[in-house]
This record gives C-alpha cells, sequence and structure tokens, in this order.
DNA sequence: ACAACTATAAACATTA
DNA sequence: CTAATGTTTATAGTTG
C-alpha cells in the first residue's frame, strides 16, 4: 500500500468517528428528554446548521470543515486506540474460543470441518451485536468494536495490554507506510507475547466453531445507546460511514472496501468483507506487526497532542485565561462552548498516555478542542460537490502557527489545510533560505507538507499558478537558471484590508468564541511568533538568510508586527499597524 | 445588495 | 510536438 492510502484510511477513520460524533450531536438536540437540560448545552456548540443534519451526510471536507485539526487527531487516535483495544480483546477472545473447543471437542468427538477457519476466529470477533449473533458462551470480548468503545474513554489499563509492550521506538508517522509494507518483523515482542499467551491459533483455529458472521443478518437497526447513554437513532442507512454500531457494518468495512491499514480491498458486502478478514488479516505476525505501529503512531500523535496541550495551557494562563476553568475532561458534560462529548474524546485519549505522562494535557486539552479550525462556519457546510472549503486566512491568518502545531497532521493526514494558496506559496517561499522558488519548488513543498496535496495534483497545480500570477505580491524573477518567484511581503500585507481593531474584548472573545477568527492581528502574531521556530527553524534561522530581516518572517499575521521594508530601500511604513484579521 | 477575496476551471500564450 | 510554465478570463461561494 502506499503512504497515501494509509493516509488516507486513517482520515476516514477519523471521520467516520467524527460523524458518529455529530450524529450523537444531533440525536442529542432532537432527543426529547435533553433538550431542555443543561445537558444539552455540551451539543450546543456544534453549528446547529450541522447538528441538525445527518451527519452520514456529511462529506469527508465537510467534516474538516467542522472538525479542527486537533479534533480530527483526537478521533483519529480514538479510532487508533478502538483497533487496538479490538485486537487485544480478540486475542482474548482466541483463547477462550480455544478454551471453549478444548472442552467440545473433548465431549463431541469431532468438530464442523473446515471453512471456519477464519470466520471462526474473527468471525465473531466482529459481531457487535450480540442479540442477532449470540456470542459464544462466555465471552467477555465479544463486544470489541462495539461502538461504545469507539467514543468511550480509553482507559489506560485498556490500552496497556500485552502488546503495549511494544518498543517505544519513536515512529515517525511518516515512516508508516515502510512499516506497513514489511512483512510482520519475526520474532518481535508483540508476537511473543502472543505467543506467552498461548494465543497462537493457527494451528487450532481451523477448528474453531463455525461462526461465519452471517453477514447482512442484520435489519437495519433503530436505537443505539452511545458512549454516553445518550440515545440515539440511526437511520437504515447502509452507509457504511456510520460503521461502528450498524450490525450491518463493521469499523474496518466501509464504502465496500477493507479499512485495514494499507488494505483497502474490495468486498461487495459485509460478509465478503468479513471472509476477507478472516483470511488476509488472520491473527498473524503481519497482522501483529501492523497493529504495533498503529499503536505507535497512536502514541506519537498522543505525544503531540501533549505538548501542544501544554503549551496552550501555558498561554492560557499567562493570558490569564483561567486554564482550569474548563474543568478536566472527565467531566463530559463541559460547559465550554465548543466542547462537548467531543472533549470527552479529546480527554479520554490524552489520559490514555502510555507513558504516564503527567498530563498537564488533560486539563488544557479541554480548550484546545474546541478551537474551531478555519472555516469551521456553517457557511462551509453547504451542500454540493466539493465542499468548498474556502478557507481563507481570515481564520487562520497565523499560519506559520498553524501550521507548525499541526504539522505533523497536515502532512500525514488527507485534509485540506485551512489555508489559502497564497498564504501557502508565501509560506513556502519564505521558508527556504533564499525567500525563492522556482514553480516546480513550490509544487513539492505543497506535496511535502500536505498530503491533501497529493492527490487532484492538476487542479490545485493550476491553482497556484494562478495565484502566483494573479497576486501583485508574487513577483516571478528572472535567474541565471530559469525563473523564480519571491514574495513581496508589502504586497501581501496590503492586500488585507484591516479588520477588527485590538481591542480588550479580544481574550473574551477568544474564550467564548475560540475561534481565530475573533483574534485580532496582535494575537495572532503573538501565536504565530510563539510557534513559529516549529515550523521555521531551518530557513528562518538560517543566518545566511539576513535578508530575513524582512518583516515578514512571521506569516500572516507578522504583519503586525511591524512590515519593515523589506530591502531597507523603500518602504512605505504602514502608517497603522497592519492589522488584519 | 455589494465589494473584496478566494477557489476552480479553462482557454491561451510562451518557453524549455 | 509536448509538457511545463504563465496569463487571463469567467464563474461561483463566502464574508463583512
Amino acid at each position: 500500500m502506499s503512504p497515501a492510502e494509509l493516509l488516507h484510511f486513517q482520515q476516514q477513520q477519523a471521520l467516520q468517528v467524527a460523524r458518529q460524533f455529530l450524529l450523537q450531536q444531533a440525536s442529542g438536540l432532537s432527543s426529547p428528554g435533553n433538550n431542555d437540560s443543561k445537558q444539552s448545552a455540551s451539543a450546543v456548540q456544534v453549528p446547529v446548521s450541522v447538528a441538525m443534519m445527518s451527519p452520514q451526510m456529511l462529506t469527508p471536507q465537510q467534516m474538516q470543515q467542522i472538525l479542527s485539526p486537533p479534533q480530527l487527531q483526537a478521533l483519529l487516535q480514538q479510532q487508533q486506540a478502538l483497533m487496538i483495544q479490538q485486537l487485544q480483546e480478540y486475542y482474548k477472545k482466541q483463547q477462550e474460543q480455544l478454551h471453549l473447543q478444548l472442552l467440545t471437542q473433548q465431549q463431541a468427538g469431532k468438530q464442523q470441518p473446515k471453512e471456519v477457519r477464519g470466520l471462526g476466529r474473527a468471525g465473531h470477533a466482529l459481531q457487535r451485536t450480540p442479540a442477532l449473533h449470540p456470542p459464544l458462551q462466555f465471552r467477555p470480548g465479544w463486544r470489541l468494536g462495539i461502538p461504545e468503545q469507539g467514543l468511550v474513554s480509553l482507559q489506560p489499563s485498556q490500552a496497556s495490554g500485552p502488546l503495549q509492550t511494544l518498543p517505544q521506538a519513536a515512529v515517525c508517522p511518516t515512516d508508516l507506510p515502510q512499516l506497513w509494507k514489511g512483512e510482520g518483523a519475526p520474532g518481535q515482542p508483540a508476537e511473543d507475547s502472543v505467543k506467552q499467551e498461548g494465543l497462537d491459533l493457527t494451528g487450532t483455529a481451523t477448528t474453531a466453531t463455525s461462526f461465519a458472521a452471517p453477514p447482512k443478518v442484520s435489519p437495519p437497526l433503530s436505537h443505539h445507546t452511545l458512549p454516553n447513554g445518550q440515545p440515539t437513532v440511526l437511520t437504515p442507512r447502509r452507509d457504511s460511514s456510520s460503521h461502528e454500531e450498524t450490525p450491518g457494518s463493521h469499523p474496518l468495512y466501509g464504502h465496500g472496501e477493507c479499512k485495514w491499514p494499507g488494505c483497502e480491498t474490495l468486498c461487495e458486502d459485509l460478509g465478503q468483507f468479513i471472509k476477507h478478514l478472516n483470511t488476509e488479516h488472520a491473527l498473524d505476525d503481519r497482522s501483529t506487526a501492523q497493529c504495533r505501529v498503529q499503536m505507535q503512531v497512536v502514541q506519537q500523535l498522543e505525544i503531540q497532542l501533549a505538548k501542544e496541550s501544554e503549551r496552550l495551557q501555558a498561554m492560557m494562563t499567562h493570558l490569564h485565561m483561567r486554564p482550569s476553568e474548563p474543568k478536566p475532561f472527565s467531566q463530559p458534560l463541559n460547559p465550554v462552548p465548543g466542547s462537548s462529548s467531543f472533549s470527552k474524546v479529546t480527554v479520554s485519549a490524552a489520559d490514555s498516555f502510555p507513558d504516564g505522562l503527567a498530563h498537564p494535557p488533560t486539563s488544557a486539552a479541554a480548550p484546545v478542542t474546541p478551537l474551531r479550525p478555519p472555516g469551521l462556519g456553517s457557511a462551509s457546510l453547504h451542500s454540493g460537490g466539493p465542499a468548498r472549503r474556502r478557507s481563507s486566512d481570515k481564520f487562520c491568518s497565523p499560519i506559520s502557527s498553524e501550521l507548525a502545531q499541526n504539522h505533523e497532521f497536515y502532512k500525514n493526514a488527507d485534509v485540506r489545510p485551512p489555508f489559502t494558496y497564497a498564504s501557502l506559496i508565501r509560506q513556502a517561499i519564505l521558508e527556504t533560505p533564499d525567500r525563492q522558488l522556482t514553480l516546480n519548488e513550490i509544487y513539492n513543498w505543497f506535496t511535502r507538507m500536505f498530503a491533501y496535496f497529493r492527490r487532484n495534483t492538476a487542479t490545485w497545480k493550476n491553482a497556484v499558478r494562478h495565484n502566483l500570477s494573479l497576486h501583485k505580491c508574487f513577483v516571478r524573477v528572472e535567474n541565471v537558471k530559469g525563473a523564480v518567484w519571491t514574495v513581496d511581503e508589502r504586497e501581501y500585507q496590503k492586500r488585507r484590508p484591516p479588520k477588527m481593531t485590538g481591542s480588550p474584548t479580544l481574550v473574551k472573545n477568544m474564550i467564548s468564541g475560540l475561534s481565530y477568527g475573533t483574534l485580532n492581528a496582535s494575537y495572532q502574531a503573538a501565536l504565530a511568533e510563539s510557534s513559529f521556530p516549529l515550523l521555521n527553524s531551518p530557513g528562518m534561522l538560517n543566518p545566511g538568510s539576513a535578508s530575513s530581516l524582512l518583516p515578514l518572517g512571521h506569516d500572516d499575521a507578522g504583519a503586525p508586527v511591524e512590515p519593515l521594508p523589506s530591502n531597507g530601500s523603500s518602504s512605505p511604513p504602514r502608517l497603522s499597524p497592519p492589522q488584519y484579521r
């Protein structure tokens, strides 16, 4: 499988959980008992327009508009945790099943032969509806995969099963593709742990009792109880997007294809998928290794989340925003606007730090989640084609900051970055020591920095060229070896009219709205600056780029920071601080 | 309603 | 000639 595929897969997972989340929100709003109660307040943050519509109807783009990178990340983690959990429980179940088989076989001489090999094992593991498929006698693990676990906080204890003994070697998400590709690394910890538990089923599994998960046995269900206890009404929609608890679906099955990392095998129906799952993704070295990798991915993400959360906490503390106010995640019904059950997700993820980090994040994460990414406005939800993700700079001026903070995220998740082409191009150019790039280099930067731009190249490349030509801020310079593009910072700054002026209400707005859109330039500049190093360390710090003195080193928000004349020569000093957006 | 922005698409021109 | 690179024009959505 290709890196892109893996990323896409991960994104899909996150989006699916996100849908679930929205569904929850929607149901919460419509739920009779909840409406008046304060509890419903937790759902209020979701734009009504969003909450009211069927989550399943949302396109990935729309989801992206609704959820901020941190949110998506949280979802992703959740999803990954779920996967791990499933495997763990699966192992457990296998053990039990083996035990059962032993007993059975002792009594009755023979068992049903063949066929079930795979199905028997994973078959029931996949069952999410005990009612329809009576689980084996005693099977604590029957519920794995159950939706509940998808959103419920992952208890540290749960996350620390045998698999948790994995090597802590840091795994860069970027390396995943390679990792996934490799066949299960033989003789690795996870494998050992499995065997230690006497779970080597490869041989005995063949006799497993038949559970051939009768696909599509499940009638469209209607009611469910979500993790938080909120009853939910699911539409019979066969849309796999709402995998989690629909009997006729599976977390690893969606859009007609297997969602196992790097698989994407097409399966006509659930039955076929289950068969596929059992044959291709049976409990073997490879699957184990893949699971291990996934775990590491989760860990990396968690660590990153912790760092960012800590930073936010410090920032808020510094700004006297009472970080403590947003109560701990443990409280599902978080009054903080924007944080609804969502924060639970985040929290749980943060709490499950394997490394036992003191979670500064826990307390800080709450505020993070609610941060709305640019373009979150209901406007973006508009139907029709590829969501017009128009993420204007306005909401994301601090591109450097945003980008720096979610660098890894955008790099690996197929999510459209909330920046305009112009700001991205500028960022690409400014990141280089000599502040100039050829068109092709700009292209490369895009693909390197954003998974999203690894697709539809014709479209965005055209857009890039269009932007380069259209905006006066981009200047083409004939170079020895062709032409390169540079940025005229003044022009760049110029193009945006000042918007809101700094006001004392700024912080307040931020707290309540937690939207970049409400921040003024100075704050944004601060934001950008704080995280600048993260992203620009290379070029910006480059001594050689003395020119970097140019005012702008800091992204969009940089303007406020004094737009100095770039070349010292002439530069109309701005009369008024350019506080754009 | 309107202007300013931005994204997309596409036709064309120019250059390597 | 082809592909890459640039320019322009047109259309449409979003926002203040």
